[in-house]
DNA sequence: ACCTGAACACCGTTCAAGT
DNA sequence: ACCTGAACACCGTTCAAGT
């Protein structure tokens, strides 16, 4: 309406077609964007977006593109300090963005701050004494936990910690009392977490520190600091060798 | 036409709608299984499954739970191998499924095999002496890895091993070639694994593993074989507290 | 009890115009 | 160079009928 009536206040670009499509689907979800909805953000027809992107694939490769240049790159002489803040860092861009934890890995044109940001974390574990082999089993499975945790904590039926117990109990409350009694374990889960609550972030990091924590263990130069004693000799020659629990 | 010809087949029903919509997506992926391209599975007209499910939502209910049921539950008495075999047969339900795993965890209303799994999953870790906390921390590690890996596997564009290096090379070729200098790292991962190629069972493997070594660590009688002599005492009071290496 | 047909309010996208 | 309008081939789903 009053875009119609004054002068169109700005003239579309693609950037700005990227940005606006971004925070409508940060409003309206995922399934709220749509060429005719992001349009209408412009007071414009559908077609007019298509001089600006080719299509809607085009679209999303351009908004996972702004994601990835929210995301801060790993730097700083620790290996172990960089990669755990840009984990948090993609935790936190997935949380304003979590439409997009899905299309990060899976783009078939990747855009400069995807390429940029890959190129950045290759650089800093390869930079810290990985072998090519071990940086992409670290990569791997650093990413794998960050984007399972956001899938899950993106869709999982509660938000707030408050509100865990109270989701959870009403899943069960819909089976009858018997079959409640039949998963123990769930019920566990239900009274506990009604009771103290589940903590995003908290839970994230100790996983994150895990997996930072076996990740050290694959470095070649690697010494398990727990098993030499405290006074430690220059050289403990096999010292990584030692059996491990059975299992 | 001949389901129009004979008399009908079969009449339907809900697990038959369920079963052929897996089917159905597993063939053609999520975006070729719409309501018509269901019905017309079965010769009949869209509406006639609405019969047998209450919408669209309500058959994606039940299409998880059919996943589900195909995961293996834990079992045996060793904690760790029942944890890595039910991982290995989730992502093994997740490669035949593939249009599943966004799913997995964000159904409102779980069916049987969901709550069945997720009882006995949270059983095998509770009888293994982990504290409730700790269970979480353990279950929400290993499945966010878990769900990752297969977002990641189910949506990078090369498939096989032979493909993996070809395809990241098309996706730097398609950016001059000055561009493909100023990623080193990334002309690195071109080069190394169109040289030996990337095999998604054992990258899995690994990172599954180095998740279990850490999960192992949390319980509470947990003993550092590589901190103890290996003739080791009935008791090493506080060698778990040996500071570990800074960071 | 189960299936059908027509219709409604949506999609992304093409093509031919308009300014 | 940029935006418009009408149209096409799709969606999920409602409603009123058929057998």
């Amino acid at each position: 309406m009053t875009q119609q009536e004054t002068q169109r206040r700005t003239r579309l670009n693609r950037d700005l077609v990227l940005s606006t499509a971004v925070a409508l689907a940060d409003r309206t979800g995922f399934e709220g964007l749509t060429m005719r909805t992001l349009a209408q953000e412009f007071g414009v027809v559908p077609m007019a977006l298509y001089k600006h992107v080719a299509n809607k694939e085009d679209l999303l490769d351009g908004m996972v593109d702004i994601v990835f240049s929210e995301v801060a790159v790993p730097s700083g002489p620790d290996w172990k300090t960089a990669m755990r803040e840009r984990s948090i860092s993609m935790r936190q861009a997935l949380v304003r963005h979590r439409w997009a934890v899905g299309f990060m890995e899976s783009r078939m044109r990747p855009g400069p701050a995807n390429l940029r940001h890959h190129n950045a974390v290759m650089a800093c574990l390869r930079q810290a004494g990985f072998s090519f082999r071990t940086t992409v089993h670290a990569y791997s499975t650093l990413d794998s936990y960050t984007y399972g945790f956001l899938l899950q904590e993106k869709t999982l039926p509660f938000d707030t910690a408050e509100e865990s117990g109270e989701v959870a109990a009403q899943k069960l409350a819909m089976q009858p009392a018997e079959m409640a009694a039949q998963f123990p374990y769930l019920i566990e889960v239900v009274m506990e977490l009604g009771m103290s609550g589940y903590d995003y972030d908290v839970e994230f990091r100790v996983g994150l520190d895990l997996i930072l924590d076996g990740i050290e263990k694959l470095r070649p130069d690697w010494v398990d600091a727990a098993s030499v004693s405290a006074s430690v000799p220059e050289s403990v020659p096999g010292v990584g060798d030692v059996a491990t629990t059975a299992d």
